[in-house]
RNA sequence: GCCGCUGUGGUGGAAUUGGUAGACACGUUGGACUUAAAAUCCAAUGAGACUUAAACUCUCGUACCGGUUCGAGUCCGGUCAGCGGUACCA
C-alpha cells in the first residue's frame, strides 16, 4: 500500500534541505535580482508555535521559494528575539538561568519551525541574547548616546511593585501590569530615554515612501500626533494679582533639577520684558552676517535641537538658546555688542548659571569661514548637556521655571492651541492640575480647594481614568489672565482634562468651539461667545469650518475670514506684536529605554563623579554577570546593582573609580535592528556589512501581526533613520512593504443561555444585571432562523461566534498535533487557503480535513496505491490541446495570486486542475512536472517526492518557475450572456473570430430562444454591446 | 466619542476597470464500493413558486434604507452591527 502518507515522506525532505543546506543564500553573486522576505522577529516563549505563527510564515515562505524560482537571490532569514520578561519571571520563580530556558525554548522553535518545512537559511539564525549579538545592540545605543539622542532623566514611570520592575505603558492594561495583572503605580526614577521625538516629522514625511497597509500608517500618523498651532501668551490680570506663593520647596516633579538648591529669583518684571521683546524684535531685524549665518545651521532642529533666535532668557536676549538643553550660543561682534550690551551680558552670566544655563560665544569671524567647526562644537556640547525640563523656562515672564517663584514675577502664561482663530471666543483659561504656576496664582481664598482638587487629580492618575465619567471636574484658582485680543479678564481654572504632558500643560478655553471647554463651561457657568458661524452654540459647541465673527479690536481683525485664513492672519499678528508664535505639538512622546531587570542587553554606560559616560567601543560586548538572585534589589535597581564585581569598575580615560549603568535595555531594542544582522550575521566590523547591506536593502516584503502595527515598527524606523544618518545604512526606511495577517480565532462555537430559574433565554436579550448559565451546543445541536442560529427546533436564538484562541476557553490550536493527524504540508495548505492572509479567520479542523483530501488527490492523480510506482495512464506522451488549456489556465492563476498574496484562490486553481486532470485517461508526464513545481511552494514536501517520482533527481527548489503561454488559453468560441433589460434571459456562443463583431453578436443574440420571446412582446428601445463581455438589451 | 476596517448560502470564502452572484472547499443529503464501517468515487445542494415527475420557466436574494446606471456585491448618501486602534491631545 502507499496511499498519501505525509510521516513517509515528510520527515525525510526536512532533512535533505538541512543537510544539503538547500536554502543557503549565495550573495557572492550581487548581479543577481535580490529579494528580502522577511518575518516578524519570534519570541521563542515556552508555549512553543501557536497556530498563528505558521500563517505568516507560509505566505512568506511561498513567497521565498516562489522568487527562487524565478531567479532572483532570495534571503530569507529567521532568529529569535530571546531577551525578555517571561524567561526572567521564570527565572524569579525557580532560579533556573534564563539563558537555559531560552536555550530550551529556541531549541524546540526551531524544531517546531522545522517541522513544517520552512525554506530559512539556517546558517543566518541570529539570537538578540548573543553577546556577539547585542555588542551590535549596545553599539548602536552609543551612536544614539553620541549623537545626544539617549539621555537621562528623573521620569515619573510605571513601577510595579509586585514585578519590581518598571514598566511601559503597552505593558500597563486598565492600571495594572500586562503580565501578572500587578497594580502599578506611578513613581518618578532616573531613566534613560531615547529622543525619538527628535524623529517625530521625518517618521511622519516617511510614511509617505513605504508601501505599507493604509491602516498602519495612519495609526502611526496617530501616534505620533503632529499638531500645528500656535502658542500664545496671556498675561495675568494685574487686578486681581495673586498672593504670595504658597509653594513647597521640592515639590517639582518630572524634573531633574534640584529644586531647593536653587536660589532661583527672577528679575523680569512686565516693564523691562515688554522692552526686552522690542529689543529682540529689533534684533531680528537687523541680524549680523554671523548670525545669519549661524541662523540657518541651526534653525528647524537641524541639529537635533531646538534653537531660538533672540529670544529673550530672564532678563536677557542671548542670539541663540536651546531652552531644553539650556545652552545659549553668542556671536560675539554682533549688533547688541556694544559697550552697554556687553556690560549687560556679563552681568547676566553668573546669573544665568545659577539657572544650569551654559554660555558658548564664537567670533564672527569663526562662524563665517569655520562654520562646519562651529556647529560641530555646538553639537558635542549639546549632546554633553542633559534635558531640562522645558516647562515654562522659555517663558521669562513666567519666572525660573521650577525654582522658587516670587508671585509678583508671574506675569503670563503660556497655551498652546490650533484653533488662535477662536482667541476672540477665549473667555476662560484651564491649567493642568500639575502645573507649576497654580501653586504660584493661587488666591488664599481658593487655596483649600486647589489643594484639594490636586490631591484629587493625582490620585485619579493612579486609577483607571479611562473608566470614569466624562463629567468634568474642575475648580477656580482665583486669579485671571487677560485675553490678549479682547482685553477682558478671564477666569484662571485647572481641571484634569487638561494634561500637564502635552502642549504647554495650559489652555485658553473656546467654549463656543471645543466640546471639552463647552462642556465644562455649561457645568461652571462661564460665558460661551461664537466667534466662528456655523452652529448653535447655545446646544452644542461647533468645530467646523465656518465665517470668523465678533473677532476684532483696534489693531486687528480677522471678521469674515475662514477658519484657515483666519489662523494665519492672527498667527502672523501674534508674532509680530510678540505675544506668540507658530508651534506644533507631537503626541509622541520620548522612548523610556530603561528596564529594571536582568534578562536584557547591559546600557554600555558608566557613571563617573555623578557624570555619565560611555564605555569605549572596543570593549563591547559588556556582558551580563552572573547572579544569584534574579530579583530586583529593593530600590527598584536591577539585580545587577547588588554584583558588586561588575558594579564597580574604573573609567578607562581617568582610571577615577566608576560605577556601572544597572539598566538594561527593553525587548525592542534587539528586534530594532535584527533584519540587519541577516545580512551578515557574523560581519565583525559593524553590526551590518555596507557592501552587502547596499544589495540587499530594503526589506522587499515584510510579514506580521498588526499587534506591532506602532511601536515595533516605529522605533526599527527610529532607528534606521538615526543609522542613516550616520552613514550605517543606505536607505531611509527599512521595510518596503509591509502586510499585517490576519488573527486565527479558535473553531467556531454555540453557546446558549439559561437564566437563573433554569430556563433558556435569547442571547441576544441578555442584560447586564443578570446571570446566565452558559451551555455550549453543538454544530447539530442548532439551525440558522432568520439573522441568527437557534436551538434546533426551537426559538431561542444562541451566541454563535469565534472567539481569541486562549488557554483558559481551551480552543488553542497546536501545531504538533495538526502535523501530526494530516502532516505539514497539509497545515501549509490550510493555513494558506482559509481566506485572504490579512483577514481575521476562524479555525476549522474540518478545513484541514478537506485540503488534506486534496493533497491525497493529488497523490492518487500521479501514484499507483498498489506499487507506488507512477500510475500507468501517467505516460510521457506529448500535451494535447485540452491539457495545455488546463495547465496554462493554471499557471496563470497561481502566478497572478502568489504575485498578489492571494493564496487561497491559488490553491482553489490548483484544485480545479486536480480536479480536471484525475479525468484524463492519460496524463502527460510534463504535463504533471509542471503542475507538481506550481504546487511546490504551498506543499513543498509532496512536490519533491511526486517530482522524484516523475522521474528527476534533483531537489526542485531551484527549478524555473513556469511560463505563461496566452496561445494555449484561447479558445474557439466564446460564451456572450444576454441580458434583457439587465437580466439574463440566454446564452450564445460565437467563434471566436466574430466575438468582437458587433452586428453579428447581436443578431445572434436576439435569435436567441429566451431572448426573443421579450422582444416580442416590446419595443427595442437600446442595444448595449460590451465586447467579450455581454449583451444587454433595454425593451419597453 | 473619534479614526480605520469588515458585513455575500448552513460554514470558510470566490467574483479583473460596474457586466451571468455563490468559483473552490467544508458540511448536509442521496447513491456506488464493502458482510459492515472507514477511506474512496459519483450526484444534488441560496430561498421560494410552478409541475404527477422531469426538463423548462419565473420571483426573491450580497446587513438595512435610498440614489446613480442599460446594468450595482462592486460607485454615491444615510442607518445598523461586528472587529481593531485610540482617548479629555487643546
Amino acid at each position: 500500500m502507499s496511499d498519501y502518507k505525509p510521516s513517509n515522506i515528510e520527515p525525510k525532505w526536512q532533512k535533505f534541505w538541512i543537510e544539503n543546506k538547500t536554502f543557503k543564500t549565495d550573495d557572492s553573486d550581487f548581479t543577481k535580482p535580490k529579494y528580502y522576505v522577511l518575518d516578524m522577529f519570534p519570541y521563542p516563549s515556552g508555549q512553543g508555535l501557536h497556530v498563528g505563527h505558521p500563517e505568516g510564515y507560509t505566505a512568506t515562505d511561498i513567497i521565498a521559494r516562489y522568487k527562487r524560482m524565478n531567479g532572483f537571490n532570495v534571503l530569507h532569514p529567521i532568529g529569535w528575539d530571546a531577551f525578555g520578561l517571561p524567561a526572567e519571571q521564570y527565572a524569579v520563580k525557580t532560579g533556573t538561568h534564563p539563558r537555559i530556558t531560552t536555550e530550551r525554548n529556541i531549541a524546540r522553535f526551531r524544531e517546531q519551525l522545522q517541522a513544517i518545512g520552512f525554506s530559512y537559511d539556517w546558517d543566518r539564525e541570529v539570537d538578540t541574547t548573543d553577546p556577539d549579538y547585542f555588542k551590535w545592540t549596545q553599539w548602536i545605543f552609543l551612536q544614539l548616546y553620541k549623537q545626544g539622542l539617549a539621555y537621562e532623566a528623573e521620569m515619573p514611570v510605571n513601577w510595579c511593585p509586585e514585578l519590581g520592575t518598571v514598566l511601559a505603558n503597552e505593558e500597563v492594561i486598565d492600571g495594572k501590569s500586562e503580565v501578572g495583572g500587578f497594580p502599578v503605580e506611578r513613581r518618578p526614577m532616573r531613566q534613560w530615554m531615547l529622543k525619538i521625538t527628535a524623529y517625530a516629522d521625518r517618521l511622519l514625511d516617511d510614511l509617505e515612501e513605504v508601501d505599507w497597509p493604509e491602516s498602519i500608517k495612519e495609526m502611526q500618523r496617530n501616534w505620533i500626533g503632529k499638531s500645528e498651532g500656535a502658542e500664545v501668551e496671556f498675561r495675568t490680570s494685574q487686578e486681581t494679582y495673586p498672593q504670595p506663593p504658597p509653594r513647597r520647596k521640592g515639590e517639582a516633579e518630572g524634573s531633574s533639577l534640584q529644586v531647593d538648591e536653587k536660589p532661583g529669583y527672577v528679575t523680569v518684571d512686565m516693564k523691562s520684558y515688554v522692552v526686552l521683546l522690542e529689543q529682540s524684535k529689533e534684533y531680528r531685524n537687523n541680524p549680523t552676517e554671523a548670525e545669519s549665518v549661524l541662523w540657518e545651521e541651526l534653525r528647524g532642529k537641524k541639529i537635533g535641537s531646538k534653537f531660538r533666535r533672540q529670544h529673550p532668557v530672564l532678563n536677557f536676549i542671548p542670539d541663540f538658546v536651546c531652552l531644553t538643553k539650556r545652552l545659549i550660543i553668542e556671536a560675539d561682534g554682533s549688533v547688541h555688542d556694544s559697550k552697554e550690551a556687553k556690560k549687560y551680558d556679563q552681568e547676566r552670566t553668573e546669573e544665568l548659571k545659577k539657572y544650569d544655563f551654559k554660555v558658548l560665544r564664537f567670533s564672527n569671524d569663526d562662524i563665517i569661514s569655520n562654520t562646519a567647526k562651529v556647529v560641530s562644537k555646538i553639537k558635542s556640547a549639546l549632546n554633553n548637556r542633559e534635558d531640562y525640563p522645558r516647562l515654562n523656562l522659555d517663558t521669562p515672564s513666567f519666572g525660573g521655571g521650577q525654582g522658587e517663584v516670587k508671585s509678583e514675577e508671574v506675569k503670563s502664561i503660556r497655551v498652546f492651541t490650533t484653533r488662535p482663530d477662536t482667541l476672540f471666543g477665549a473667555t476662560y483659561m484651564v491649567l493642568a492640575p500639575e502645573h507649576p504656576l497654580v501653586d504660584v496664582l493661587t488666591t488664599e481664598e481658593q487655596k483649600h480647594a486647589v489643594e484639594e482638587y490636586k490631591k484629587q487629580a493625582a490620585l485619579k492618575s493612579d486609577l483607571d481614568r479611562t473608566d470614569l465619567a466624562k463629567t468634568k471636574t474642575g475648580v477656580f484658582i482665583g486669579a485671571y489672565a487677560v485675553n490678549p485680543v479682547t482685553g477682558k479678564d478671564i477666569p484662571i481654572w485647572i481641571a484634569d482634562y487638561v494634561m500637564m504632558n502635552y502642549g504647554t500643560g495650559a489652555i485658553m478655553a473656546v467654549p463656543g468651539h471645543d466640546e471639552r471647554d463647552w462642556e465644562f463651561a455649561k457645568k461652571f457657568d462661564l460665558p460661551i461667545v461664537e466667534v466662528v458661524k456655523g452652529g448653535d452654540i447655545s446646544k452644542e459647541a461647533y468645530t467646523g469650518d465656518g465665517e470668523i465673527v465678533n473677532s476684532s479690536n483696534q489693531d486687528i481683525s480677522i471678521d469674515g475670514l475662514s477658519v484657515s485664513d483666519a489662523k494665519a492672519k492672527i498667527t502672523k499678528w501674534l508674532e509680530e506684536q510678540g505675544l506668540g508664535e507658530k508651534s506644533i505639538t507631537y503626541k509622541l512622546r520620548d522612548w523610556l529605554f530603561s528596564r529594571q531587570r536582568y534578562w536584557g542587553e547591559p546600557i554600555p554606560v558608566i557613571h563617573v563623579d555623578d557624570e555619565h559616560k560611555a564605555i569605549p567601543e572596543q570593549d563591547l560586548p559588556l556582558t551580563l554577570p552572573e547572579v544569584d538572585k534574579y530579583e530586583p534589589s529593593g530600590t527598584g535597581e536591577s539585580p545587577l546593582a547588588r554584583i558588586e564585581s561588575w558594579l564597580q569598575t574604573t573609567d578607562p580615560e581617568t582610571g577615577k573609580p566608576a560605577r556601572r549603568e544597572t539598566n538594561t535595555m527593553p525587548q525592542w531594542a534587539g528586534s530594532c535592528w535584527y533584519y540587519l544582522r541577516y545580512i551578515d550575521p557574523d560581519y565583525t566590523e559593524g553590526p551590518v556589512n555596507p557592501e552587502k547591506e547596499k544589495y540587499w536593502m530594503p526589506v522587499d516584503l515584510y510579514v506580521g501581526g498588526a499587534e506591532h502595527a506602532v511601536l515595533h515598527l516605529l522605533y526599527a524606523r527610529f532607528w534606521h533613520k538615526v543609522l542613516y544618518d550616520i552613514g550605517v545604512v543606505s536607505t531611509k526606511e527599512p521595510f518596503q512593504r509591509l502586510v499585517n495577517q490576519g488573527m486565527i480565532l479558535g473553531e467556531m462555537e454555540y453557546t446558549a443561555f439559561k437564566n437563573a430559574e433554569g430556563d433558556y433565554v435569547n442571547a441576544t436579550e441578555r442584560n447586564d444585571e443578570e446571570e446566565y448559565i452558559a451551555e455550549k451546543l453543538s454544530e447539530s445541536g442548532v439551525e440558522k432562523k432568520g439573522n441568527h442560529f437557534v436551538i434546533k427546533g426551537t426559538e431561542t436564538n444562541v451566541d454563535a461566534r469565534s472567539f481569541k484562541m486562549s488557554k483558559s476557553r481551551g480552543n488553542v490550536i497546536n501545531p504538533d498535533d495538526v502535523i501530526e493527524q494530516y502532516g505539514a504540508d497539509a497545515l501549509r495548505l490550510y493555513e494558506m487557503f482559509m481566506g485572504p492572509l490579512e483577514q481575521v479567520k476562524p479555525w476549522s479542523m474540518q478545513g484541514v480535513d478537506g485540503v488534506y483530501r486534496f493533497l491525497g488527490r493529488v497523490w492518487r492523480m500521479m501514484i499507483d496505491q498498489e506499487t507506488g510506482n507512477l500510475n500507468s495512464d501517467v505516460k510521457d506522451i506529448p500535451a494535447d490541446k485540452n491539457h495545455l488549456k488546463v495547465l496554462h489556465q493554471t499557471i496563470k492563476k497561481v502566478t497572478e495570486d502568489i504575485e498578489g498574496h492571494r493564496f487561497n484562490t491559488a490553491i482553489s486553481a490548483m484544485m480545479i486542475f486536480n480536479n480536471e486532470a484525475i479525468k484524463w485517461e492519460s496524463k502527460p508526464v510534463s504535463v504533471l512536472k509542471t503542475f507538481t513545481i506550481l504546487l511546490s511552494p504551498f506543499a513543498p514536501h509532496i512536490a519533491e517526492e511526486l517530482w522524484a517520482k516523475l522521474g528527476e533527481t534533483d531537489s526542485l527548489a531551484y527549478q524555473q518557475w513556469p511560463e505563461l503561454d496566452e496561445q494555449y488559453l484561447k479558445s474557439d468560441t466564446k460564451k456572450y450572456a444576454i441580458q434583457v433589460n439587465g437580466k439574463v434571459r440566454g446564452e450564445i456562443e460565437v467563434p471566436s473570430d466574430k466575438a468582437a463583431d458587433k452586428d453579428f453578436v447581436l443578431t445572434a443574440a436576439k435569435a436567441e430562444e429566451g431572448v426573443k420571446k421579450y422582444l416580442d412582446d416590446g419595443n427595442l428601445v437600446k442595444e448595449i454591446f460590451v465586447p467579450n463581455r455581454i449583451v444587454n438589451l433595454v425593451v419597453k
